[in-house]
DNA sequence: CTGTTAGCGCCTTCAC
DNA sequence: GTGAAGGCGCTAACAG
């Protein structure tokens, strides 16, 4: 690599002093210059191809522009089609407002305090945090020290900021959608044991649903998988040997539901016509699974969205008019729900 | 947020000079300190919660212990299930090394060059690009001017450093398996319109496995998709709707297969009674799906890995014994192919 | 073993 | 409009 350009390069090209250079790049509007002068520099800086270095522009100005994004989990990466999109919408916004993105995956069991050193050595100006776990001590921490925090989830910490689903209509209307097709013994296969508040909040709305209809659901109705399609299949094989009776299930997320079918499909149910399923999230590829996954449409890209703009406004000191958005989603009727068989 | 701990306070809460406190923490061999002064400025350091600011040290080494992480479209981010786990690969070895990885989402579209200003602005040490587009001028620029960048796909330049499939013997074995089944009349459909060498390289191998059963693809047997399931649906049907008596279909990707199976059931075909339909990749999901998908098996993961690591060792000027890393492929049957319905 | 001294490249007053 | 000067926090010689 030939040696790097300097403002000091820009300078002597242009025929002025690197104060100038500095100033015009910056755009500063302390001091009035000369157009001429200006495009002067902008030529200079542009055939020398000059780039501002930016360790020495972070040592001065004290910032990175540069933002943290934390994979709570990355074993669930190559499971979860849900990380990638809120990975596009994050990654869209912020190349939008010119911040990078440094992303930070954590595996179960990373030591210490994950995020302190990230915070500490002062390489990203905020935080975004995928997935994190309901009331996370090291969460709430940096959120107490008002450290710019945004959650793509909940710690249920009362100054957290943070996008969310609002998820108890979409669910109620699927529960709708169950009961007036006949069902009566519905079950649910979790997507975790429940450290997510989503855990938490699906099953809360899937209870009330049922209740509205005077139905419920036993504790040993729910059993619970881990993100992957692989644990919806065993999940679905332990509850419908455990409780040939239920006619339908309710799944954490879309690739469980994909596990949910093939479990069902090793015990001789077909989806329909033996077994209903539904999903959560509506992935790109749930409509296009045989047959179509009925589901709750999420929008994640959305989340990515929500979650970046909320954090760069945080970091430039803009209004915030509600710290805690919570996002729609939209009960999708697809193929894979039926009439219980008679 | 307090004010930050630098090194001069723990100098200085340890008794010592900054020298010292750099020396230590940086392990210096250059000078024998005292192990009890060690502990002195460890214990200070750890007291204080400090980490060193990284742009100062940046600035001074002239490194950032970080690598540019290149995804060359977001676009295909919410379909393709093979990128996260390239990813989680590349994380796991960049946190291993202790290097943070900084993630760049290209559009297309994205003007000019969009590697450049990453590259001039140095914030990063190495480039992994995932899924270059082959022969793309800029990074073949980048490799002639020997900046450390490695290839999750390949440019086809000679000096580049990557790391890919050989993905000839699995294609053989899966067009054996075919042909054995009794099918003929065999079509494909790709996951891009071959500006990536894997494309193209996936369609020789077919067309060469089998010109060894005295069979070809004529051109109009050959769709192409874009990643997506959707794509997959209406091209097979497309396809299938052109050509009814194909029996069977190689997908680009598992992620199109899925598409391909609905394509067909749209057109009342069943896989595998009507159909037979292989994928490629062998994502997590593959095996779950009803039916389990028949594919071939490329571990993303180790690609990760095996891209990092060769990142880190350029980097760091060990020698390295091949920059054009092959890793194996598999042919997995499952239960998606048949023989031909009579 | 320690303190002093120089920068790394850039931004920002402050006089001129 | 410009040049000089200080400093961001750290590392790495270099003499002590």
């Amino acid at each position: 690599m030939a040696r790097r350009v300097t403002s000091h390069d820009v300078a002597s090209r242009a025929g002025v002093s690197r104060t100038t250079v500095s100033l015009v790049l910056n755009k500063s509007e302390a001091v009035v210059l000369s157009t001429e002068t200006r495009e002067r520099v902008f030529q200079a800086a542009a055939e020398l191809g000059y780039s501002p270095n930016s360790a020495a522009r972070m040592l001065v100005r004290g910032d990175t522009e540069t933002i943290g994004l934390i994979i709570s989990d990355v074993a669930i990466l190559p499971h979860d089609g849900f990380v990638p999109m809120l990975l596009q919408g994050v990654s869209q916004v912020n190349k939008e407002y010119g911040y990078h993105v440094l992303l930070e995956g954590l595996s179960t069991g990373d030591g210490a305090n994950p995020y302190e050193s990230l915070v500490k050595s002062r390489r990203i100006d905020g935080l975004i945090v995928l997935n994190p776990k309901d009331r996370d001590p090291h969460i709430e921490a940096l959120i107490e020290r008002k450290f710019p925090i945004v959650l793509a989830g909940s710690v249920r910490h009362p100054e957290e900021y943070s996008v969310n689903f609002t998820t108890r209509e979409s669910t109620w209307e699927a529960v709708d959608h169950l009961v007036r097709l006949g069902h009566r013994h519905i079950g649910s296969v979790q997507f975790s044991s429940g450290d997510f508040v989503a855990t938490e909040n699906r099953l809360l709305h899937l209870r009330a649903g049922l209740a509205r209809h005077g139905l419920s659901v036993p504790e040993d109705f729910i059993e619970y998988g881990d993100f992957s399609a692989m644990s919806g299949h065993f999940a679905t094989r332990r509850l419908l040997e455990r409780h040939p009776e239920i006619t339908a299930i309710m799944a954490g997320n879309d690739t469980v539901a994909v596990g949910v079918i093939s479990g069902a499909a090793a015990l001789g149910r077909a989806v329909p016509r033996d077994l209903s399923v539904i999903g959560f999230d509506d992935l790109p590829v749930a409509a296009w699974l045989t047959p179509a996954l009925t589901t709750i449409r999420v929008d994640a890209v959305e989340q990515g969205i929500g979650a970046a703009r909320l954090l760069i406004r945080r970091l430039r000191n803009e209004p915030i008019h509600s710290p805690q958005i919570l996002l729609p989603t939209q009960f999708v009727e697809r193929d894979s729900c039926a009439p219980p068989a008679p």
